[in-house]
DNA sequence: AGTCTAGTTGACCGATCGGTAAACACAAGG
DNA sequence: CCTTGTGTTTACCGATCGGTCAACTAGACT
């Protein structure tokens, strides 16, 4: 499953074989069909492990650590920068949102795929419902927030900034377009103030 | 290059083979081959295509038909969506954006493609920009607006939307995301009345 | 008529795809 | 000792992958 993280996340689903899985594993094909019935059901058991420790190291300690949406929106974005800049060390290519990219992918091929990446995004946005919530309760944002949508309008743009980092393979996209991010949750600053203040 | 460009917007780069390419174009293989050095050169030729259809039906009309900044975004967002239901009328799949997607999908494996794609992504990103100028011109942003930066946000934001609606496959994702572009692009409303402003 | 050339065709290439199955190794339990 | 269950290994399956090639067709030009 580590070599088919590793192999999926920095090429895509279709372009990875079982066979380079194998090999990369060390071990013989006839194993792995031991355990898992197919290469979807490998993918999909690979990338719930993933998005658990996703959760639990990057969602959780991100968005309850710091006090004050700003802040946690910054430890979310710094987080999900190192962990690309540390998979684009190690494997020398920049994954971005692997559950995006999949459900994007896989999205008109295989329904098993599709619904369990959807599952995970669905999942990642109600953690930022929850950020949303808290920031609402501490009188942070209206109380009269749709937290809801605005969770929605995050994960997009997040995905969004992802997926330009892949495209560009550069993880500096994500602090370029971080920005978008802040302006978006916390509201955009008046025009008057807008000009090149995130420099 | 039309078989090739229902097949490679519904499917995905590496889920279409040449075969199915021929096979729905009524082309033998061999024939391709005298025209088109490789799969490659295939899909980058009709991507290029698609590109200045896309500039010239949806971009221009929809980014200079409309008077005002605001108008043109909702035109914008209303081109895309009517061509997404066309494409999921005609081919029974939610496309999102080619670009995006075939260079997320071939961002690390050929470089040529990708490097094709990010061009156009590119020129799309300068089309939001000019729109966002003439908007500065008419005195609707800014003067001191970074017309640069916040383009580069608008084409995040909506390479998001359109990833959430192909993972959705539902193209009503991308009216139902569409207002934050409004938030993002013309300032988002003040908190006090943020509250179910969209519905 | 003869030549040339653009284009078509179908057979074929080696490689790889995901997946299968039978033989085998081996430790545990009786 | 013998069975049983859990894995491992290896050879193999048909299908498909992108791509090649030589033979062929047919219209244009001399």
């Amino acid at each position: 499953m580590d070599a088919t993280r590793s192999l999926v996340l920095t090429r895509s689903y279709g372009s990875v074989g079982i066979a380079g899985i194998c090999e990369r594993a060390g071990v013989r094909r006839g194993s792995l069909y031991h355990f898992f019935p197919g290469k979807e059901d490998l993918v999909i058991a690979t990338l719930e492990v993933l998005y658990t420790e996703f959760e639990a190291e990057v969602l959780q300690p991100a968005l309850r650590g710091p006090a004050g949406l700003r802040g946690r929106i910054t430890a979310f974005v710094n987080a999900v920068h190192a962990f690309q800049t540390r998979m684009q060390a190690a494997e020398g290519r920049l994954p971005g949102c692997p559950f995006g990219s999949l459900a994007v992918e896989t999205g008109t091929q295989s329904p098993r795929l599709r619904e369990a990446m959807q599952g995970h995004l669905d999942a990642i946005r109600a953690q930022f419902r929850a950020a949303l919530d808290a920031a609402v309760a501490h009188g942070e944002l209206d109380a009269r927030t749709d937290t809801a949508r605005l969770a929605d309008h995050w994960l997009a743009l997040m995905e969004g900034i992802l997926l330009m980092a892949r495209a560009e393979q550069d993880a500096d996209t994500i602090l370029r377009l971080a920005p978008a991010l802040q302006d978006l949750l916390l509201g955009a600053p008046a025009p008057e103030r807008r000009a090149n203040e995130h420099r």
